[in-house]
DNA sequence: GGCGAGACTCAGCAAACTCACAGCCTCGGG
DNA sequence: CCCGAGGCTGTGAGTTTGCTGAGTCTCGCC
């Protein structure tokens, strides 16, 4: 939603063996203007990978044949250099990912929000000079977002944030002036399995209102029966 | 009504197994320029966006074979890309739509005011690129009302409406100078199950008269036993 | 194992909104 | 000019919606 596709589309592989997680990643992917291709088993992707040339791979560690690290040292043999953000899950397999921040890669934990995963991606790109942005600075008013650093500060002086504050404030950023409705938040922001009370947002939007916008002119405005808007206060 | 149809019609299937709702549905979007086909099963509704092409679906989640997910998993599965539009009654299905908003889809719960449909509709096929019309503003005369930002203003001075008055006035400015009548008026902004009484027409008219209409020259106008209009005062 | 931070739930309060109603006003026909 | 139907608007009740402080739970860290 946030940008219209650029000359040419980046090209993503996404691979897991959970035909749910595909289709959610990949409409996501889509829609913001990846074109995206997809595998469910290590063999499919390792085929993929040579037939498509995709310029980077969203992989999960637990597939059906041999697991993420394995296709990923293949490809490393096959001297196939893109870079990978590895889906992992909560648990033991986490560990291993540890190490792999190192390369050109990064990872995510089951669930994730597609707001972090988007970010990591851009991150990703943008470090490997695929991505025509080159800045991880979000500007609004005097408002700054690093999404690199995680860093946010209002007129200069820093601001501390949660994960979640961060996640919903950067979306918000990624939309200024636009109304943003609940269900998009939520959807964005919060994790693909999120069931919980939507109450959340109302709290998370409190939290960030005392962080955020304690100071001067509001930026975060209540729009009664559809959602919140990131914008200078009116008239 | 709003703009000459465009050189060519956007299509849009529209699957309910209601036969009420899908009447309703179609002559409001046929009114509105749009092309549609309808259909009342998730079988029919495939079979006819693989015979129609359809840019756009407006799915009922309740179909009486399978449910409109599937529906929304097949095409998928198919390599078909359609934006959709679910319908969902306000209640458990509401909580299985969640993670829609992220696709270029998204939902309207019923029962919805045709309004709301339409404004969805524009939304979703303005940001995949499908519609003619680039901007989310609307223009007539001096008064402004962006529908992305929910936003009015008149001669530049914002205006606060809520989203009642809103809806209204959308409505309005998507059909200048025509007369609309007070049940087109009653159906199209308030719910299509609205059992009230037709005087909160009246009453709502007034409010927007006393935010939007009370500097110089009128807009809104009474054609007495008919309905209202807006437009420029005659003379 | 205890502690603290962060994520989420919950409930009560406050404000805003929707709608009904009723009386007044206006328009247009005779 | 008078009258009636149709339209306008102030008042207020009932409901919805949003905000916030307090509490629970989990998890990582010491």
């Amino acid at each position: 939603m946030s940008s219209a596709p650029p000359s040419e589309q980046v090209r993503v592989l996404v691979v897991d063996d959970e035909p749910n997680i595909v289709d959610v990643i990949s409409m996501a992917l889509r829609f913001e203007g990846f074109e995206v291709e997809s595998a469910g088993t290590g063999a499919d992707a390792i085929a993929a990978v040579a037939a498509r040339r995709p310029q980077l791979l969203v992989l999960d560690v637990m597939l059906p044949d041999f697991d993420g690290f394995e296709v990923a040292r293949r490809l490393a043999g096959a001297h196939v250099d893109v870079p990978i953000i590895f889906l992992t899950a909560r648990d033991s397999t986490e560990d291993k990912v540890h190490g792999l921040t190192l390369g050109g890669d990064d990872y995510v934990t089951k669930p994730f929000s597609l707001e972090e995963l988007v970010a990591r991606i851009r991150t990703i790109l943008r470090r490997a000079g695929i991505s025509e942005e080159a800045s991880s600075k979000l500007v609004f008013a005097d408002l700054e977002l690093d999404e690199d650093a995680h860093e946010v500060a209002r007129g200069g002086r820093p601001i501390d944030l949660t994960a979640t504050e961060f996640r919903l404030l950067r979306y918000l950023m990624l939309n200024p002036r636009r109304v943003l409705t609940r269900a998009q938040l939520l959807d964005h922001v919060w994790n693909y399995d999120f069931g919980g009370d939507a109450r959340v947002l109302e709290t998370y939007i409190s939290y960030l209102r005392k962080k955020v916008d304690l100071e001067e002119p509001p930026l975060i405005h209540t729009v009664r029966g559809v959602g919140y808007t990131l914008r200078l206060p009116r008239g």
